[in-house]
DNA sequence: ACTTTTTTTTAGTCTTGGCTAAAGTTGACC
DNA sequence: GGTCAACTTTAGCCAAGACTAAAAAAAAGT
């Protein structure tokens, strides 16, 4: 691994433990840190100086690291990254969901910022990645999730806006056919013209 | 870079300078090694050292090294994941035929299979990568490339197409301005009126 | 409050791959 | 054939990141 791809773990895993209950970002312990990264805890202890040293964690010695915004920044930008490309794996490259995260924890470490961006791209934005994990926005923000439902569930409405689609290329392209993409406007009527099938992998919002 | 990215790196080099000519694997010197790799000449005995001990490659004192057959193979599958992806990343993705060597360079070093055949299958089984050059199949075989030659050697001839191309990022990025591409047509007046140190470059075949 | 256990840090070593400087080979030119 | 230049290898050092063992701090138990 390189110089960058060890920082790049390790604040990963500062996020990850970090963030697990829902509020702001944590304090983690180097054990905590050591285990998750299969690692002793020294390697740790060295590894977090040098993030400190960077201005990208804090580190209160005996109590535990976290990261400052800056470092939180670029953690977002590597969930971002790895996000993307286990939603590619899955919709294009046609792997299961739980087959992609080690060949995505390579991908993640590869350095281009236009590749992630035209990655994004080709995937059509996605919001959530194949396990339904938020995919950070390229400025950190997330999509607010909030609202957003299958069709199927939706019960009454009166107009709805797709949000997202969970389906495989096929689908996709049938869909893009009928006219069907990010930001369509549904109707009560389409819950009958529309096939079916398609009502649980449609994301949408009333509005 | 990791252990193994080191390792693949030097194979790599072995490869390239070794077939530049049509023929067999050539002994190739240190210091070719060490400037194509943009590292000093000790670097480069100490690694030719481990790559002889894993069987790789071979190495004669004051003389140079070479790939074995099983090197050969590696250094083979490696080319194969390169060009792979520097077509997805030119026919999937929009970059252009120049910008993809660096990440491609760096994709090429993930470790799995399945990504490398899922990969080949998605783009359709690719004979040629955007710069023209052969992939090989998963096998170390290439498509038959009878009958290319450089622009420079070919003599007379009435009509040629563009097969492929052999330049640095910024001189295929003047060739794209220029309108050259994988299957232009060339005829006898291109021979004058392009750039003359472009002729070597340009791998063609007549029509 | 004191002792004991757990956790964390420091100290020192190993591996890998880079470097410079010096020594050894090769080969070319008189 | 001898000398000199170029190239290659060896020797010895540095950096980064892992490890073990030992010291230091915090937490827990009595």
């Amino acid at each position: 691994m390189s110089k960058t791809t060890h920082r790049e773990d390790h604040l990963k895993a500062l996020y990850a433990l970090g963030h697990s209950g829902a509020g702001e970002s944590e304090w983690v312990s180097t054990n905590q840190m050591a285990s998750h990264l299969g690692v002793k805890p020294p390697s740790v202890t060295a590894m977090v100086h040098v993030l400190t040293e960077l201005g990208w964690a804090e580190h209160r010695p005996y109590h535990g690291a976290r990261l400052t915004p800056a470092g939180e920044k670029l953690a977002l930008a590597l969930v971002r990254k790895h996000r993307l490309w286990e939603t590619f794996l899955v919709e294009r490259l046609g792997f299961e969901w739980d087959e992609v995260h080690d060949i995505a924890e390579q991908l993640e470490h590869v350095d281009s910022v236009a590749l992630v961006e035209r990655l994004d791209q080709y995937l059509g934005h996605p919001d959530v990645d194949p396990h339904g994990d938020p995919i950070p926005k390229a400025d950190g923000t997330f999509r607010n999730m909030e609202g957003v439902m299958p069709l199927s569930e939706l019960g009454e409405f009166e107009c709805a806006v797709v949000m997202g689609v969970k389906a495989n290329d096929q689908t996709l392209s049938a869909m893009r056919d009928r006219g069907l993409g990010l930001g369509s406007k549904l109707t009560k009527n389409d819950l009958v013209t529309l096939p079916q099938a398609w009502l649980p992998q449609l994301m949408v919002k009333t509005s």
